[in-house]
This record gives C-alpha cells, structure tokens and sequence, in this order.
DNA sequence: GTCTGTGAAGCTCTTCACAGCG
DNA sequence: CGCTGTGAAGAGCTTCACAGAC
C-alpha cells in the first residue's frame, strides 16, 4: 500500500490521465480555501464523476486515502503531478504568432503546471526577430537548432494550415515526440510522437448535438 | 437504406459525434481537391480510424455509401451538418475579451462551420462599448438582454474565473444551454445545460503523461 | 475481385456492492 | 456508523469477419 507510482502490470488508461487533471485542479481549489483533506464523495462531486470511478481512477497508482480522513489534498496533488512528469518544468515552443499565438504566449496557466514557454516561431520573415510578449520570435529556419538547445519537449501548433505537416516533420525529426494542435487541419505525426488536437469548431458542433438531443437519445453524456 | 436522419431506437454515442467532425474536416480537405467519391479506407486512414469504426460510425445514421464509388465527398459533408445541426447559423456569445476573447473573435473558423459570434462581453467597464474585432462589447449588466435578442444559443467563455460561475447561471436562466469554457476553473451548469471544457493544461498533461511511458503500459491510444 | 453495412465477438470502461478498516 | 480499495457485474465501444451488392 501506499504505492507511488504504477502498479507495475496495470495498464492505464487515458481516460484515468484525463481524470488526473481534473481532480487536480478541484484539489488546488480546495487548497486554496485551507482544505487539507477531502473524500471521494465530495472530490467526486466537484469533478462531475462518481466516487467509484474517482476510486478506481485512483486504485491504478495505488493507495492514496487514509480510511477515514480521506485523501490528503496536497499530496494527492503533488503525486498527480509525479504520475503525469509535471514535477519538474518542461519546456515548450510555440510555431505562430498570429492572433491565437500571441495569446497563448499571454496566457500565465502554462507556468502554473510546470511548462515554459521557452521559444515561438512564425514563418512571416517580418515577424521572426521581433519579441511578443517577453518571447524572441525566430525564423522557422531555426526550428531544429532552438529545439535542440533549449530541450523542447512538447511543440504548440497555432500556425496558418500551409506549412503545418512540414513543421510537424521538422520537429519530430529534431526529437520532439508531443504536439498540441490547434489547426483545424489533417495532420499525422511519425511513430512513437503524439498529437492532441484542440479543435473549437468540433467542441461547438458536439454542443449543437447535444442541444437538439432528447437526453435519453445519448449515451455517455460526461458531467 | 438512405435514410437521412437517426434510426429510430438507437442509441448515439458522443464518441461517434465527434469523429463526424473529425470526418468533415477530412471531407472539406477532400472537396477542395475535387475529389467526389471516397472509401471508408481512405478516410479512414485520413482520420486516424479503422475503416471498420469509421462505417459503424456512419451505419448510425443510415447508409451513406455507394457500394462501389463509396461515399459521396459533398453529400456526406452536408449530411453531417445536418446530424449535428449546423445547417442553419447559430448565434454565439463570448464572455470575456482578454487576450483569449480577442483571439477567438478574430477566428474566421466559425462562420465556416455556422457559428455566428454576435456579441461580447466584458465585466471591465472600460471595455464595455469598445468594439473588438468589428463586435460591440456589451456590458455584463446587458447579457440577458442581449442573449434573448440575439437568440444566442452558445456562450463561449474566456473570462476570469471570478464571476465565471454567476455568468453561466444567468446565461442558463435567460435560456443559454450550451456552454464551450476555456477558463480553468470548476464550474457547474444546471440540469438540461452542457458544458464543453477547453483545458488546454490538461491536454499538456495528457501529453506529458504519454511522452514518459512505454507504448504498451497505455490503453486507448487514439490516432 | 472490392466495396459497404452489420451480427457477433472481444475488449475496455464504469458502476455496483461489499470486505476490511477506523 | 462511514470510509477506502476492489472483485465482479454491467454497459458501452471497437474490431472482426462475412453476406450481399456491384
């Protein structure tokens, strides 16, 4: 019992690591109002999940609960955050400083979880050498060599649709594995890289679904 | 056969829905090359799915495909907007006009896929009757108004978390349903409302998560 | 031969329900 | 009593594999 890490046979799922997030930030909101231990029932509630699932979820790192006080708020996050390697700082580069660009590099909440902003690029030769937001913008002729040296180990994409797969394919070949997507475009990422898609128009279109469903008609209906 | 819109008993899965979008970005890829007819393999292999999900996928709205010329590029694309119920324009509302707020106002990508911003507002009486992006800044003080008029159906939200809440409450109570949330913060909606979560840390989570493992310790590993 | 649409099987995820602990 | 952790059951999702169409 009170295990650290995987248990060393379980696979996990991603819908457990998607979880991990959420619960973390119910349990940063607890800590911010002096809550130094919460039960499932209530974590539960603040997620929109069921205790039994918040329990499983759990049971795949191992034991986290003390029976009847329940989960030690601070340490549940600390180990969260030890599960997903945001435990130390890892860092970022961003390929597009338009409109969406900038505010990304605006945006404080990537600190606050453990990732720097460390470089952005734009192909827009008028751009590259100029600095937004604190960040020195560079040519996408330097994508391998700043990749390199600063250790970029996750690439955000917020570029124009021309030119994305080839980023995609420079990056990977200079050894980045993770991509964010936020380019409502066809893309593929080599074996063994990962790309999460962030796409505003498919969340609306599921909201227009959900909209015209009568409730009964869905399943798997999330919080 | 060809029957357009769900089969009467069944059940939708929201997995299902939101690969259509995921489908129709292909698909709209696939127009613009002149290409009239396509395979499930092909668009499968487009979209990252098996050809197997991707008729299964379909087979829950009828029958969409000519055995031999496979799908109509066109007619499939417009059939999806009808499923999800982008046939018609739908008005938008955005709450907050930060950097995030001013970046999504400036998305041409939503009137592409019917979504209409009509109106924003920011709680900074400063903002309040600027104009952003072509759009009027309304007052916080004016969302119920201005919601009914405009018969806004979603509001996006990229506010400060403070007041975050109290807005979604009243956008509910003027009869707003649907609601796309890029702040980070825990929210609730009442019953009958859905909420779409943005968590742009989370996916960097998920992201770092799966940068550290061995493919097989994870299940469920889409694209 | 190749294609779609689909019953059936296999697999994963969620929920139930309770043993064991405090 | 109420809590966590978990075996077992249930529900849902994906894949297989093939009948029927071309």
């Amino acid at each position: 019992m009170a295990s650290i890490g995987t248990k060393r046979d379980a696979k996990i799922s991603l819908n457990t690591v998607e979880r991990l997030s959420l619960y973390r930030r119910a349990l940063e909101e607890l800590s911010h109002e002096k809550i130094q231990y919460v039960h499932s029932h209530r974590l539960a509630a603040l997620t929109g999940v069921t205790p039994a699932q918040l329990r499983r979820d759990l049971a795949t790192f191992g034991s986290f609960g003390n029976i009847s006080r329940g989960y030690d708020v601070r340490q549940m996050s600390a180990t969260i955050s030890r599960i997903v390697g945001t435990d130390e700082v890892q860092n970022l580069a961003l390929v597009g400083v338009g409109h969406l660009g900038r505010a990304l590099l605006s945006y404080k909440g990537f600190e606050e979880r453990g990732f720097h902003v460390a470089a952005a690029f734009d192909a827009d030769p008028d751009k590259a050498g100029r600095v937004f937001a604190g960040r020195r913008c560079y040519s996408m002729d330097d994508l391998e060599e700043v990749i390199s040296t600063l250790n970029v180990r996750i690439l955000v994409l917020a570029s124009h649709p021309q030119g994305l797969q080839d980023a995609i394919d420079r990056a990977a070949a200079a050894g980045v594995r993770c991509f964010l997507n936020f380019v409502p475009k066809i893309t593929s990422v080599p074996d063994g890289c990962f790309i999460e898609q962030i796409d505003i128009s498919a969340k609306l279109e599921k909201l227009s679904f959900l909209s015209r469903q009568k409730v009964d008609q869905v399943s798997a209906v999330r919080r």
